[in-house]
DNA sequence: TTTTCACTTTAGAATAATTATAAACTAGAA
DNA sequence: TTCTAGTTTATAATTATTCTAAAGTGAAAA
């Protein structure tokens, strides 16, 4: 994804394009695989790579634009901390908790045979198969 | 569950059966079905109850300590606050995001056909299937 | 091109969940 | 009954995140 993608991408979705989302933006996307990260992580990246500072309530602005935008989801990890993912399609995940590390799983790569129809009233909005890894 | 096995129960895994404890045990393993809780809800329900007052820094302990004996589990639930299981089997959940309430799913409820082989050097040590629900 | 202003960034304060501290208390062994 | 390691508790500390409000800026309009 060049930079004019980045541009289009956020104007497309109504964020003006500033200095640092762009900066954001580009880190986040113009990448083959899917990333997955904190907030806090992020911003460790952001700052070795780049020299202008970006602060962090920035960062989470933009995350939560992005996200908000439907460019991020969020996956739910043990722990404290909001994980974020660049894969903002219908897909599952591999845990690692000795690396605290995600891997993506396509949605095509789990066929689930059997599975219980929903409460009464309620219906199946998706389902979300998490892997934990061991040694 | 009977007084009597609550005092087996904690004594059986190290814990000595203060009244603090056999009080929040009681709460939680003398029930047919399986509870779930955060420890906030825990907190409002045990002094809704009880007379006497047990502190949140008690119930943060007792939780924990709990879970640290396989009376509890942990379920990775969207949001900042951690929940806890009385069913310490492996299943799976429903999750209603309206009521913020958690269904359990009988592990033999949900039969996976197809799944991906753990990556290099790494195993499968157990698969969680999390069903979010629409009205 | 300059003006204008709603949107954005930012430092720092505030909040919320959880964990740590350390003094007082107590279950139960001796 | 005494003794003490384990436990409870009030309160402080920590951590992740959100809020606030002042300063800055992208881009539409003049
Ligand atoms: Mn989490
Ligand atoms: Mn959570
Ligand atoms: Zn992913
Ligand atoms: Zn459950």
């Amino acid at each position: 994804m060049k930079k004019i993608d980045i541009l289009k991408k956020l104007r497309s979705s109504g964020l003006r394009p500033t200095k640092q989302r762009v900066e954001i933006a580009k880190f986040l996307f113009e990448r083959e695989k899917t990333f997955h990260f904190t907030v806090e992580s992020l911003n460790k990246l952001l700052t070795k790579k780049s020299t202008s500072k970006i602060s962090l309530a920035t960062i989470y602005n933009s995350v939560h634009s992005f996200k908000a935008a439907g460019h991020l989801s969020e996956v739910e990890v043990r722990g404290n901390r909001t994980y974020f993912d660049t894969n903002v399609s219908n897909h599952h995940h591999f845990y690692d908790s000795e690396t605290a590390e995600l891997i993506d799983i396509d949605a095509n790569d789990i066929i689930i045979q059997k599975i219980p129809k929903a409460p009464n009233g309620k219906k199946i909005k998706n389902v979300e198969v998490f892997i934990n890894l061991k040694n």
